[in-house]
Formats: structure tokens, C-alpha cells, sequence
DNA sequence: CTTATTTAAGATAATTTTGTCCGAATAGCA
DNA sequence: TGCTATTCGGACAAAATTATCTTAAATAAG
């Protein structure tokens, strides 16, 4: 579904969030190990976010990555993936097809015209404070 | 959100229905051609749809690769998928979590319940010949 | 039974994705 | 200023996926 980097990317920036909620700016060796991540990979994924302006970061000592505050509701899901991983998940064609649209369908694009708005419509209304607030009661986890 | 492998097996499984309905078996360079891939990579996905009992295949001058016609309604593409993708598709984690279910979920894991399962079930009612036919009729294509 | 045609199978190569390493830049602090 | 902790950024490496090539095996037809 996610590549890899995806995946770092949204487990690593709810992280961020959960801390930022609570004034923590945090490091990057910390993330890599809260969500179980080779942490220079991370590196690369953490920094791809802030060039995007979904994250900050801030060098030298007791430096980290944090999220603004009042930021963090209205950074969605989509935001990130669409900064990690491009939009194909929801715009490109399931048989790979480089023009595939309601005139000229592939095979199977009436079938995924439902799923794929749905999967869209989630990832743009899921705010990262959401995602954050489920980990902060210990109803969700980002690892194991 | 498929391999391209995938995309591949699920077009050529597509186009070989559709020609194995007029009772014609069609060759690997046949099929590689109407579905734009390349031909012996698409050998290694035919192979493998053969060796799960998706398609048959024969060696030999007029040979090729054909589906028993009272077969093509029975199999869905959720089997095409399962034997390339494997069922990571729509039994995986989101984000990549080994352990992730209901009682310990990733954050993401309501989220996409919903999703997975309605990719799922289409998956699972979709056969063949319904994705064959539309193609019969010029309604859909396999390329561009 | 020989030849031509076609899939089978495995070795190899190219590309993409994932992951590592290291020096440079930055910032806090003594 | 100089030391240290930290991200930045690019080069490099490993692994997975995609793609090619070559030889073998099967089989239909003459």
C-alpha cells in the first residue's frame, strides 16, 4: 500500500506530534527508536517532511524535529504521504495504465473508483492530531 | 498498490480470458503485446499463474496459454493477486506492524478496516469473465 | 525422426527502493 | 573561541523488484 519510507514517514511524524503536544522537541535517534526504524533512512524521510513544511527541524544541541502546535490539526495524512510517496495511491491507474480514465477505463477502474475515493477522502480528513491522541491513551502503538 | 508484476498477471489473465471465451489459445508474444510488457518477464507471471492452477499452458508449435472456458467465471482476481502479491494487500498493517489487530492496532488500523475490506470483497466477487467481457465489447482497455 | 515452434527454467543484468557512512554545517555552552 | 551534539547532504552499499538472455524440454507437423 505505503512504501517503506511511507510508513516511517507517518509513524515518525505522529511521534512528533505526540511530543510536540507536549512541548517536546525530540531527536532523531529517539523517533528511529520509538517506531523501530534504521535511523539514518529516517534521516532522509524526516528531513524530505520538513523541505515539505509538514515538520521543523532544528540543528545543534538539545535540537530535534518538532510540529507546531497549532500546526498539528491541520496537517492531514495526505499531506505526507503526498510529500513521501506522490499521489498514485489514490490518482494513478490499478493496472499501471497511463491513461486511464471514465472515457478510456482500464478493466478494472470502475471497480476502484469507489476504494480509491474512500482511501482518499480518509487520508485528507485524518489530522495528525487524531492519529496522536489514539497514542497518547495507549490505545494504539507504533511498533511491534 | 499492486507490483507491477501483479498488473501484469491481472491483464494477461484478462486478455487470455477474453480470447479463451472464442476458444483461441493465445502465444506468449501475443499476449505480451496486447498488454504492453515485457515478454519474458510476463513468462516468469504466466508460469506462475500456471503453476497455481489459474491458467494452462501448452508447449510446442500452436501452443500457448488458455483457460477452460466453465473456469473463467470461478476465478477471481483475488486469486490472480494472491499467488503474485501474496494477500499482504488487504491483511497487512498500514504501517508495516507485524502485530496489528484490533487489540493492539496501529494507529491506523480503524482507519483502514473499512477500506481493506471493501478492497477485499472486490477483489474476491470479481471474476475474470466479468472483466474480460467488458473488454469484448471495447468498453475498457489493457493499454496506453 | 527431424525440424520448427513454443513454453520452462535458471543465470544474469538493470533499476528502484531501502539502508549506511561520513564529512559539513549549525547551534548551544563553557 | 573552541568543544560537542545534532541535523544536512551527498556518496556509497545492499536488497528487492523488474527485465533480459540463453539453453533445455516438449510437441505438432512434415
Amino acid at each position: 500500500m505505503f512504501s517503506k519510507a511511507c510508513e516511517y514517514g507517518i509513524k515518525a511524524s505522529t511521534y512528533i506530534a505526540l511530543q510536540s503536544l507536549e512541548m517536546n522537541r525530540v531527536s532523531l535517534k529517539e523517533i528511529a527508536s520509538e517506531i523501530n526504524s534504521p535511523i539514518a533512512f529516517t534521516a532522509k524521510i524526516l528531513h524530505k517532511l520538513a523541505k515539505n513544511d509538514i515538520l521543523e527541524s532544528v540543528k545543534g544541541p538539545y535540537g530535534g524535529f518538532q510540529i507546531k502546535k497549532e500546526r498539528i490539526d491541520s496537517i492531514k495524512l495526505a499531506h505526507i504521504v503526498a510529500a513521501i510517496d506522490g499521489d498514485d495511491i489514490y490518482n494513478g491507474c490499478a493496472l499501471g495504465l497511463d491513461e486511464c480514465n471514465a472515457l478510456q477505463p482500464c478493466p478494472l477502474h470502475e471497480k476502484f473508483v469507489g476504494i480509491r475515493s474512500d482511501l482518499k477522502k480518509m487520508l485528507e480528513n485524518t489530522s495528525l492530531y487524531e492519529v496522536a491522541t489514539g497514542l497518547e491513551v495507549g490505545l494504539t502503538f507504533l511498533k511491534r
